[in-house]
RNA sequence: AGGCGCGUAGCUCAGUGGUUAGAGCGCCUGCUUGACACGCAGGAGGUCGGUGGUUCGACUCCACUCGCGCCUACCA
């Protein structure tokens, strides 16, 4: 029988442990020794690469970023301790409008590209009351200042809650190498395609000026009103009655529309309306689209009003009178000219004289005005809620504004993505729904340019033609080996620099693309596609991508999609989704409610250890609540960690094989603990290895301890001892590997006490380890133990409701259990009589296990004064 | 409106057909026991959201229903 365990390392065990300072200590160690580098000549079988999510570098990390972000480790941490090569880079999200708003802040500044660079330009140490107008490089310049300082705190803050990442692989969704992949990914789905450009009615943010996808819109509840609103008939005395709640767009009217079965319209089907102020004649036209029950059951089709707006006046086609720009006021118009013709041009013009350069909003107040007046509004408006879409950093509703964008498209891959949903393993399972949901919505390809100035350029350049336009079907590109590139400083070959807006000349595209443009492609970054194809060889297609449940629509839908396009695979082979955390109300914690507490706040207090126990405690995809007591309780444990391990090393001879049926027993349980665990980990429950390992861990603290403490000082010969000794430093070691993964700092700080090199290099434990040393999985040795351990408790019990001390003698214990425990539990007999303090110990046979427990006499006083 | 998830002790949560439903926190009681007072031991506390069904047996499966959260759609 093997003894296990090695000693020849020497055993140091500090006097008073303490978690205290563990987290600096290590996390230093760490960074020497390299533990978490990544092995980069190992092939693709032996690696588990992690698609980390890049977080926002826009301020700071919140408790919802280390909780996920524990959980991603602990399964990276088990994944390397099992051999794997574990690719886990840091990212940082510093692209996109978020750095832009921080910035703008921060520095009291705007960014204004008309303006040319200025190599001197200081930032103000305080934003002042009015921004500073700067050109698009010092702009961008700024963001490139701030986003490092930014990331070098949140740097800090990962290493010191024990991210086991390989900070040499770090990534980011700016600079020279997300541009790169992001441009040749995009000019590959040009060419093939995939991509391309179009004059259409797009979402649009009026306040940021751009356009946006449909996957950043969300529904806020507003107040609105219906207005009921006759418009004339063009052959009839009759009037017709529509209800909206955006009247101001009346002007933009191109059509009535109504269910085609709906027999109060059917005669109008064919005929023209008049709009009401501007004398517009507008066709009554059947879609089935129209609801009947929907307001009066005719629609006012406006252009545009919405996305169904958008789908009829596709279906009818109709044509545009579009009035709302891109700063989101009403557009100036002539009316009578040409697209603007009316029945009364004179009184169109007053009318609308009083809109024009209004807000939507504003405009709405002042129609309802004239509308009252001209009695073309039929009673009050009637007041409602209803859901308005928002892009989701905006202010203002989003509006539907024409304008030339970008597309990748996507609804023509609509079954094949669905396919890859259900291709891709979920954890949980039934996230994947999210996904088929999502894309059985989808209502349109994918637009991805912004009208924005920190983002990666299309790197596409257009002829200027001789009237000074720009010829947008011949889109001149360059070569993949020139990339990355501004069009707006590069120059396309055939081309001189003069020659840039010039008529004969050529032109930079203006736009930048969408972040979920360049984040889509994480992997893809971080796995240095193209720069370093080994490397890439041996991480892509990645085995995880961890992410939140509520970007499934935007990050987790987008990666799939280019993935799709450009290897013809999923991006991973598994998508592990975290919940949100909640604070007491039940309500996702967020900066905008003012209930954040700070991360690097809660590691001081609690400790690393005791934050990353609550956080794994969150079962994946599950919400969990924000909980300073379950970080106390996992303080707790890596407190418990360190002192059972101190009084398992205090002694740790003499030592011998492992035979005592009490000790074969723990580690039967250690070992069928270890073999679920593995399980457990391979799927990404971490949450239940955590729970199950803590209940042995308490048990192995509460029952065997005791039960072993005075043989292992020699109360039963050395043998005896010494079997004990093998059994407690084999289930410790393997008891700590199980932890590491979770609490690394308490791991390896007792690690270091007496194993060589890092519990987070060694291997992950084994079922069989633990077996071997006990010569075998023992059923019976496991019972031997679970039952001395309810007989030590049931007379724990007894001391306790007698409230005598625990070091009460037991004059008498009388055991009945059924017979076959009998003969097990004997085994034990000498071990329970020494931590019961059992002077006489009778065990009789009977029906199921029961203890009559009777203490010795209490010691008389000493004394007793009247 | 459709979909997904959740509803178990005061709180946070385990428990997917089998004796009397579990843990931790909190609460109460006691104990300075040769690792640990940042400790140890014990106790009280639940008609498992509701109704009905399947079954020898239901917290667990089915149907309906109530409440909460989220996703998607609609939002004239």
């Amino acid at each position: 029988m093997p003894v296990g365990i090695d000693l020849n390392h020497p055993v140091r065990v500090p006097e008073k442990p303490a978690l205290e300072g563990l987290e600096p200590k290590w996390m230093h160690t760490w960074e020497e020794t390299g533990v978490y580098r990544f092995d980069r000549t190992r092939p693709r079988e032996e690696v588990y690469s992690v698609d980390t999510p890049p977080p926002t570098v826009s301020g700071s990390l919140h408790v919802g970023h280390v909780f996920s972000f524990t959980h991603t480790d602990i399964v990276a941490r088990f994944q390397r301790m099992r051999g794997k090569a574990v690719f886990y880079p840091m990212g940082w999200d510093d692209n996109g409008l978020a750095t832009e708003r921080r910035v703008q802040n921060y520095f009291g500044v705007r960014c204004d590209p008309s303006l040319p660079y200025d190599p001197a330009f200081q930032a103000p140490d305080k934003p002042g009351k009015q921004p500073i107008s700067v050109s698009r490089p010092n702009f961008i310049e700024l963001c490139t200042r701030l986003t490092a300082e930014d990331e070098k705190a949140f740097e800090a803050l990962w290493r010191y809650l024990g991210l086991s990442v390989d900070w040499d692989m770090t990534y980011a969704t700016i600079g020279a190498r997300a541009q790169r992949v992001s441009q040749v990914s995009f000019l590959r789905l040009f060419k093939q395609g995939h991509a391309y450009q179009l004059e259409a009615p797009t979402l649009w943010d009026v306040d940021f000026r751009t356009a946006v996808a449909q996957a950043e819109l969300e529904d806020r509840e507003q107040p609105g009103a219906y207005h009921r609103i006759e418009f004339a008939l063009a052959n009839d005395r009759r009037k017709v009655a529509i209800e909206t709640t955006r009247p101001e767009l009346i002007p933009a009217c191109v059509a009535l529309v109504a269910h085609p079965d709906d027999e109060r319209y059917k005669p109008l089907f064919g005929t023209d309306a008049i709009t009401p102020l501007f004398g517009v004649r507008v066709p009554i036209r059947p879609h089935e689209l129209a609801e009947p029950e929907k307001g009066s059951g005719i629609a006012m089709i406006c252009t545009f009003g919405d996305v169904t707006d958008v789908i009829w006046w596709r279906a009818l086609s109709l044509p545009v009178r579009a009035i709302i720009q891109p700063n989101g006021a009403l557009k100036p118009i002539a009316w009578g000219s040409a697209g603007w013709e009316s029945t009364d041009a004179p009184r169109a013009q007053q009318a609308y004289d009083q809109l024009a350069n209004l807000s939507a909003a504003k405009a709405r107040a002042k129609i309802v005005e004239l509308l009252k007046e001209s009695g073309d509004l039929i009673g009050e408006p009637r007041p409602i809620t209803h859901a308005v879409k928002f892009y989701e950093k905006g202010d203002r509703p989003v509006e539907i504004v024409t304008s030339r964008q970008w597309f990748i498209k996507t609804l023509q891959f609509r079954d094949v993505l669905l396919e890859r949903a259900r291709e891709l393993h979920w954890h949980p399972a039934y996230m994947q729904t999210r996904l088929e949901n999502w894309i059985n919505g989808l209502n349109g390809d994918w637009c991805v340019s912004r009208q924005r100035f920190f983002g990666v350029p299309f790197p596409v350049w257009y002829p200027v033609l001789e009237d000074g336009s720009r010829d947008y079907a011949n889109a001149i590109v360059p070569s993949e080996d020139q990339l990355p590139l501004d069009p707006s400083t590069a120059v396309p070959a055939g081309y001189r620099v003069d020659q840039r807006d010039r008529p004969g000349g050529f032109s930079g595209d203006p736009d930048v693309m969408d972040t979920w443009a360049t984040s889509s492609l994480t992997p893809q970054i971080a796995g240095r596609w193209l720069e370093d194809p080994d490397l890439f060889a041996r991480v892509f297609p990645m085995d995880v991508r961890p992410q939140a449940h509520d970007i499934i629509r935007t990050w987790l839908f987008s990666t799939v999609l280019r993935a799709h396009l450009e290897f013809g695979s999923l991006p991973w082979a598994n998508a592990a989704i975290s919940g949100w955390v909640l604070d007491p109300d039940r309500k996702k914690m967020s900066k905008s409610k003012g209930n954040v507490v700070t991360p690097m706040g809660l590691l001081e207090e609690h400790g690393a250890d005791g934050v990353r126990y609550w956080a794994a405690s969150g079962r994946p995809g599950t919400d969990t609540a924000f909980d300073t007591g379950q970080m106390r309780v996992g303080r707790r444990l890596a407190i418990k960690l360190l002192n059972a391990s101190k009084f398992v090393l205090a002694n740790p001879e003499p030592r011998s094989d492992v035979f005592e049926p009490v000790d074969r027993g723990l580690l039967t349980m250690v070992g069928r603990l270890v073999r679920e665990s593995t399980q457990d980990l391979e799927d990404y429950n971490y949450a239940s290895v955590l729970q199950k390992a803590e209940t042995l861990f308490w048990f192995f603290c509460d029952n065997y301890l005791e039960l072993v403490k005075s043989r292992r000082y020699g109360d039963q010969g050395a043998a005896a001892a010494g079997s004990a000794n093998s059994a407690l430093l084999n289930a410790l070691s393997g008891l700590l590997r199980l932890f590491a993964p979770y609490l690394p700092f308490v791991t390896e700080e007792v690690w270091s006490w007496w194993r060589p090199g890092s519990v987070h290099a060694a291997p992950w434990p084994t079922a069989q380890e633990l077996f071997d040393v006990a010569g075998g999985e023992d059923a019976d040795a496991a019972r031997t133990l679970e039952l001395a351990a309810a007989i030590l408790g049931e007379i724990r019990k007894k001391k306790s409701e007698e409230q005598r001390p625990l070091k009460t003698a037991v004059a008498r214990a009388v055991v009945r259990l059924p017979e076959s425990d009998r003969a097990l539990l004997s085994k034990a007999e000498a071990d329970l009589r020494a931590s019961g303090l059992i002077q006489e110990l009778i065990v009789e046979a009977g029906e199921a296990l029961h203890v009559t427990v009777q203490l010795a006499a209490p010691e008389p006083p000493q004394e007793r004064s009247a």
